[in-house]
This record gives C-alpha cells, structure tokens and sequence, in this order.
DNA sequence: TGAAATGTTGGGGCG
DNA sequence: ACGCCCCAACATTTC
C-alpha cells in the first residue's frame, strides 16, 4: 500500500501528463490536489484574466478526474505547508508533478523539494510542458542559441515525437479530504466583466482537445496565409489551453504531424505551424537562459534607452483603445472584450506602443499580462522584447510597423476593424483604415505616424553610439 | 515577422 | 513613325 499525491500546477490535463500517469502506476493510492498560492509567483502571479479561466479549468479538471475516480482536492496557501499537511492527513509518501520554467517558480519548487527531502518523502517532477526541455538544445559552442532560426533548426533535428501517453483508466483515490470549494479561491471578477470572455472561450482539457482537431482538421492547410489574417479564423487558439497545460505541445505536434503524413496538401501549414510551436519553445529555452529578460533588456545597450513611462494619458488611450487609429483601437478592444488578441495584432500594437508612443515594453508587457488570457512569461517576455528590439533575435530598430499599412495589407476588407469599431460606421470604405482622411470624419489619432516614426528612428540611431561620457 | 525613399522600366498618350 | 514625357508598376536602397 502507498499513498502518492499528485500536485497541479500548470498542467490540467490527464492525457499525456507523466506526473499523473507515473503516480496512478506506482502507488496504490493517489491524491490530486491543487493549491492556490499565488503569492508565490510575485511579481509575476496571476492577472484577473488568467485567474477566470485558471476557475473554469480547475472546475473542468475536477469534472475530469471525478469521472475517473477521485475527484480534485483544492488547497490554498504555502505550498510546502499544504503539502506537509496533506502528506500528514493520508500517509503519503511520495509527490508528483510537472516542471515549470519561470524564476520564482523554479525557486519555489527547490524549497519543495528540499523540505519534502527532510521528511523521506519522495520528489518526482517531470517535463508536461515543452517539447524539450531548456538546456537540452545548445549550439555547438555549448552556449544558448540567441537567434529562432538555428535554435529551431537544431531543435527539429532532435525531435523524436512519441505518440501522446492515455489518460489513467482509473484513479483510486482517498476519500474524506477536505477541499475549498472553488469559488473560495476568489479567482472570478466580482463585477461581471468577463461576458466577452465566456463568449469567447470554453476552458478544459475536452475543449482543448476538440479545438486542435478542429484545427487541424479544417484550418492548418492554409495556415501559412491565414494566419496572418485576424479577421478569419486562421489560427489555432490554442495558446491558453497549451498556457494552462491542458493539452501538452507534443499532443499538439503529434496530431500536426499525423495529418500531414496523411495529406501532403497541407505539409507546409503544418511546418509553420510547428515553428509558432518552436517559438514557444524558445521562449522558455530563453527565460530560463536569461530570467533577469523579465523585466530587464537582454542587450545590455538598451539599458540607457530613455522610454517614457506608462502612467500618461497616451498609455491610457493604448490599453483602453482610444488611439484613433482602428486596427490599433480594434486589437485592444479584443483583448480587453474577450481576453486574446491576434498575433499579428499583437506585434502591430506593440511596435506603435514602444516606437511610435516611445513607452516602455515593460509597461505594455504589464497590461498584457493582466488581460490576456494566454499570458505567458516566456512567450510575453520574448514578444515585448523581440518587438521593441531588445531581445533576442530582435526585430532591427528601424524596424516599425505602419498600423495603417498592416491593416491594408492583413484587414484589407476592413471586417476586423468594423468589428470593434462601431465609430467606423460612416466612414466610406475604403478609407477604415485610415478614416481621418475621408470626408466627414474622425478625429486624428493621438499620435502623427509619419513624424513618431522619424523621433523613434533618431531615439534608435543615438542608442547605437557610444555612451556620452560621464 | 516593415515602410518610405529612391531608382528603373515600359506602356501609352501626344505632338 | 518617332521621340518625348508621364506615371504606374516594380525593384532596390535606406532608415
């Protein structure tokens, strides 16, 4: 007889989930729980978007579990006393789960497993939530890749997918523990602003798993251009569900690969496809690298880059968006209205924050954070910094998109922008994009594009000399 | 996974 | 018919 407890993080998953699966397969015994210690990940816990759907993915991993034998045990508080107090209740000997990369984290779980050590209990952590795990892949020198192109080379020539583990048949449980009801946890707003989000988006493992079929299925043929399109539904979506590990990325890539064995059509979809997968995996790669990228510039020049900071009016025209300029006032509005914003919209209103508004990258990564659904460290981290020209494998800082000629080109019937525009109603079409140039009009938007861009190309090109002496 | 400025080409209108 | 010019379309360079 043992006893094993299986502690969920980021991983709310029963297929393909090697803790869970090891667990059931050793010990007699096993106990799911999860603990809610948010405090633990400072400064970087948990905005009210992901705590929405963190509530609807416990509720369904609950639903999940109990349908296999046990249900899911909720705690809240330190994790190390949580863990001793549960260890204490049932006898268990041993604790399972799946490794995450963010620095508090990786620190955090070092404690666990130091004072679960003290006690003879048993630690098992395992990767759940990459391809590859950060330091597996390394250039020839031995140091980190730096730029996505070889990393990823390097990477597929180590790929060996193996087909995605069951789901345990059945689970023996320990009846009679306590657990908070989930709505203790306080993880649901208290003004109902989460409408859109409901609307949006439906949490949980099955969902994840109907969403990559889906997908697959019908989508990624023509992935390579779609894409790029945020009025269509081109993309996966399934960036919160891989966030919140309800599905695991070598689920996702197996399932990729499979159909594109089967149908050489959509072979090339699947490659790009599989590489926005590789970029995820070299985020993580990167933050583990580079943690201190979190909130400070990979390339040490841009230490001395004088961004202004996000507590004006104009910052506040950004998140609420109120620019004036559609495509950027549309890609805010979706992410505050339904938690996500598409990718390609993502990089629009990044690159007018930190180049055509000269705020900070920090300050747009924060905003990030709290509203979108999918927020990510790694992936949020390297996007900010990859669009500001700060990070890794960085976009060159003359680099800047024109959100007027970004919606021609990906919104070019100007669907996107009418949808959460309802100001563009009168303006001819045609002239969305763009609307204060047609008659009868909208007002300017906050900021002149033509002339920011040249005030960021100076601010750039004076970053690239040497430092005035001091 | 840029945009704007600058350079080149070639069709067609026109005297 | 021919040369000239205009300019759209495309290509290259620059930031």
């Amino acid at each position: 007889m043992s006893t094993a407890i299986v502690w969920f993080r980021r991983d709310l998953r029963l297929v393909d989930n090697a803790a869970l699966s090891e667990a059931v397969a050793n010990a007699t015994h096993v106990i799911p729980v999860f603990i809610h210690a948010p405090e633990e990940e400072a400064p970087w816990q948990p905005g009210a978007a992901s705590n929405w759907w963190l509530h609807h993915s416990l509720a369904a991993l609950d639903r999940q579990l109990s349908a296999v034998g046990t249900p899911l045990i909720v705690r809240a508080g330190d994790s190390v006393a949580e863990l001793e107090c549960l260890i204490a209740e049932t006898g268990a000997d041993a604790v399972y789960w799946s490794r995450l990369y963010e620095p508090a984290i990786i620190e955090r779980d070092q404690r666990v497993r130091a004072a679960l050590a003290a006690r003879a209990i048993a630690t098992h952590d395992f990767n759940a939530a990459l391809l590859f795990e950060p330091g597996e892949i390394s250039s020839k020198s031995g140091a980190p890749y730096k730029v996505f192109t070889p990393f990823w080379r390097a990477a597929l020539h180590q790929l060996q997918l193996q087909a995605p583990r069951p789901a345990p048949g059945k689970i023996d449980g320990v009846a009679g523990l306590d657990s908070l009801p989930l709505e203790e946890l306080k993880l649901l707003p208290d003004i109902p602003w989460d409408k859109g989000l409901h609307a949006a988006w439906r949490p949980g493992e099955e969902s994840a798993l109907a969403q990559l079929q889906k997908f697959v299925d019908s989508c990624v043929g023509q992935y390579q251009e779609d894409r790029n399109r945020p009025d269509l539904r081109g993309t996966s979506r399934l960036s919160p569900h891989l966030h919140f590990g309800e599905i695991s990325p070598r689920q996702v890539a197996w399932v990729a690969q499979q159909a594109a064995a089967e149908s050489a059509a959509i072979d090339q979809g699947v490659e790009v496809f599989l590489s926005e997968i590789g970029w995820r995996e070299f985020a993580h790669h990167l933050l583990v690298h580079f943690p201190y990228t979190v909130d400070r510039p990979l390339r040490e020049g841009f230490n001395r880059f004088p961004w202004r900071t996000g507590d004006g009016e104009d910052f506040a025209a950004w998140c609420k968006g109120q620019t004036g300029i559609p495509l950027i006032d549309a890609g805010m509005r979706e992410l505050w209205h339904t938690g996500w914003m598409h990718n390609r919209v993502r990089m629009v209103v990044a690159s007018f924050l930190t180049k055509n508004q000269l705020i900070s990258w920090q300050a747009g990564a924060r905003w990030f954070w709290d509203t979108l659904v999918d927020a990510d460290l790694a992936s949020n981290t390297l996007g900010w910094q990859w669009t500001a020209g700060c990070g890794a494998d960085a976009a060159p800082f003359f680099r800047i998109f024109n959100p007027v000629r970004q919606g021609e080109k990906f919104d070019a019937d100007e669907t996107y922008i009418r949808r959460w525009c309802p100001e563009l109603k009168n303006v001819p079409h045609g002239a969305g994009h763009a609307p204060w140039t047609a008659d009868g009009t909208l007002a300017e938007p906050i900021v002149d594009l033509a002339l920011s861009r040249k005030v960021a190309l100076e601010a750039f090109r004076q970053l690239k000399e040497p430092p005035p002496d001091k």
